[in-house]
DNA sequence: ATGGGAAGCGCC
DNA sequence: TGGGCGCTTCCCAT
């Protein structure tokens, strides 16, 4: 390939060819429906996927295809080239295109009887169809987001398919409540949507996508490839008809059902157990949210607008241009400004190049930067409703953490927690100290950072005292601060530089020298750390796929430095999540309140005043802990009024 | 008017 | 040339 920038070849432009070709493509909410009336396949495309090339020759050759279009468009063009010949032109594309064929006959929209029997072993598919959300925003309809509405309910037994409108509950009820396994495609988010209706489902639950991201990590936005459905015309938006709906509703659970295999190996697997579990779980809170004190957030609203607004003033002195602009910051900070590029070719202007800054526009912009986020991203849509809820979904991560959506739970900044709690309760949070150090110490067999586990040391001063030799109870701050530094950097292919900028942003300052120093020294302290990830890179070469102790599996391509440190990072990242996701599991029935939020290492709580009983939260956090003995987890438990003043009370787990 | 990409930033 | 997410704003193309 030249090194020369391919033409572009617009997202738009090929929908349009594509529609040329007499492929239908149909607008919706959550982005492009692309249908071909002939066989069938689903997939997903987003931007932080490595998708294959396999996707869009699917595609041309006529398959049933929906996109996502979140892909870069050189992503889009690598993929012409693959699927078409180095050097695709436009012309070419339309070329490829014109090879969809004309279709085969799909399934007629006509309902057939429900079944008066069920057998009680065979699985029943349910899909639900829902009405609103927030258009230009990617919102999908979700019972908290007004205006939004469950329309009906869709099942599909055997060959048989059928859909009840949402008022005919009795009918509902009387499949969601049979003891058959329930099978959904992208399983949360139906089930918020019913047990916000109040539905009761019995039966395990299943999930057509949930061996796929055990098997290639693939996210529901990654590349899903989900097989063959029978049923390929989509429901346009905004359809009255109910009719239409139903049975649309009814062909898209028979879709669900033929992406089914229950004979598959994964449908045992512990992992796929645990899911089946915690899926309704996570749906639950989904649904309840976080609660908050609204004094609370609309006075520190009022604060920020007007602190805002001060500010706007102050630099509005300086030069009068749009200070979210980055290019336009960069035209007034020229010179003062470190000598960065973006990969775009734009200087850079974030907030470590403003702290280099000797502009006097700078600090002001800084704190701009920080108030502006919060009132925009935080408090102003917290305030739209009288708590905040987001998708909590198990599987949009690669690495199976969870992830939240339509406002993220996981990313309230430490400031804001403060404002979350619920009168006459208190909030119990439960971490994993140090977690994925813990993994990556099991997995790469650590034996020095295993035994500083198991005798409750601080990990991060005994690396310190290790790279600067000195015993390790005389450690500063600081230079522990440099050892949580290495070990987080340096387990995923951190190099000095990236040491130096971590430094940084922990207020430490050292030269790259310096770094490579102590990168250095760190792998002569942890010879078992080289080996692990020299072992990893031969996988890599080799073409194996990169293994999870859970069973979990990625494929790689070593393809850039990216994908060799995903590669060190997925197994540990992934292996921390999942105990955290089977500690809340282990401990879920005998909480003594309801968990409200899940992120990543920490599951919180909330119960009533004056319940608190150390004993029963001790309890609690030694299971949490124990939850699989390969691993020495600690947990850290604390309480308060919110989120935000929670104090810790003690520590549990591997010689506490 | 609308949507995608880039830059930036919040969290673990 | 650490990884994993999701959201908002600006800018530009359609």
């Amino acid at each position: 390939m030249s090194s020369q920038k391919p033409t572009a070849y617009p997202v738009a432009r090929l929908l349009l060819d594509l529609r040329r070709q007499g492929v239908q493509t149909i607008q919706r909410t959550s982005g492009v429906a692309l249908v071909c009336p002939r066989h069938v396949r689903t997939l997903e495309l987003q931007s932080r996927v490595q998708v294959n090339a396999l996707a869009l020759a699917d595609l041309l050759q006529g398959l049933h295809v929906t996109l996502h279009l979140g892909i870069p468009e050189d992503a889009w063009w690598r993929h012409l080239e693959q699927v078409a010949g180095t050097g695709t032109k436009p012309t070419a594309a339309r070329a490829a295109v014109a090879t969809v064929l004309a279709g085969k006959p799909m399934l007629p929209d006509t309902l057939d009887e429900p079944p008066a029997m069920i057998p009680e072993t065979e699985p029943v598919a349910v899909d639900v169809e829902t009405i609103g959300g927030v258009a230009s925003d990617h919102r999908v309809p979700l019972p908290w987001v007004d205006p939004s509405e469950l329309v009906c309910v869709g099942f599909s037994i055997a060959n048989c398919r059928f859909a009840f409108p949402a008022s005919d509950r009795a009918n509902i009820q009387r499949f969601l409540g049979t003891s058959n396994p329930k099978v959904f495609h992208n399983a949360i988010y139906d089930l918020v949507w019913l047990l916000d209706a109040a539905f009761e489902i019995r039966g395990s639950v299943h999930d057509t996508l949930w061996s796929r991201a055990f098997e290639n990590g693939a996210g529901v936005h990654g590349l899903k490839v989900t097989g063959t459905f029978t049923y390929a015309v989509h429901l346009p938006e905004k359809t009255p008809d109910l009719a239409k709906v139903l049975t649309y509703c009814a062909n898209d659970a028979r879709n669900t059902l033929s992406l089914f295999n229950p004979t598959s190996p994964w449908c045992s697997h512990p992992l796929y157990r645990l899911y089946q579990r915690m899926a309704p779980r996570v749906a639950a809170i989904s649904r309840t949210g976080l609660p908050f004190f609204r004094d609370r957030v609309e006075a520190r609203y009022a604060e920020a607008v007007a602190r805002v607004a001060w500010l706007d003033a102050a630099l509005g002195q300086i030069a009068r241009i749009n200070w979210r602009s980055a290019d336009q910051v960069a035209h007034v900070l020229e010179e003062a400004l470190p000598n960065r590029w973006t990969p775009g070719g734009q200087r850079v202007v974030d907030d470590a190049a403003l702290r280099e800054c000797e502009h006097p526009a700078a600090a002001v912009l800084l704190e701009k930067r920080e108030v502006d986020k919060v009132v925009g991203t935080y408090l102003r849509p917290f305030l739209q409703r009288d708590r905040v809820c987001g998708l909590i979904t198990l599987n949009a991560a690669r690495t199976g953490r969870t992830s939240s959506r339509y406002t993220n739970l996981q990313n309230i900044p430490r400031s804001l927690r403060t404002l979350f709690g619920k009168a006459g309760h208190d909030w119990v949070k439960l971490d994993f100290a140090a977690a994925e150090l813990v993994v990556a110490a099991v997995v790469a067999e650590c034996s020095s950072l295993l035994a500083w586990f198991r005798e409750g040391k601080d990990p991060h001063a005994e690396t310190a005292a290790r790279i600067f030799h000195k015993p390790s109870l005389s450690v500063t701050a600081e230079e522990r601060a440099v050892g949580k530094t290495l070990n987080f950097s340096l387990c995923y292919g951190g190099t000095a530089r990236t040491i130096v900028q971590r430094a940084t942003s922990y207020g430490l300052a050292f030269s790259l020298p310096e770094a490579a120093t102590f990168r250095t020294a760190w792998f002569a302290a942890f010879p078992e750390m080289t080996a692990w990830q020299a072992e990893t890179m031969r996988q890599l070469e080799d073409g194996e796929p990169i293994r999870s102790p859970f069973g979990r599996m990625w494929t790689i391509p070593p393809h850039s430095s990216h994908e060799r440190n995903m590669a060190l990072n997925a197994p540990i990242q992934s292996t921390a999540s999942d105990l955290l996701l089977l500690a809340a599991d282990a401990i879920w029935d005998v909480l003594p309140g309801p968990v409200v939020n899940l992120v990543h290492d920490e599951v919180d709580v909330l119960i009533p005043k004056g319940t608190w009983d150390e004993a029963q939260w001790r309890d609690i956090a030694r299971r949490m802990a124990g939850v699989d003995a390969r691993f020495p987890m600690r947990v850290e438990v604390a309480v308060g009024p919110d989120w935000g003043a929670t104090v810790e009370q003690f520590v549990e787990g591997v010689s506490v």
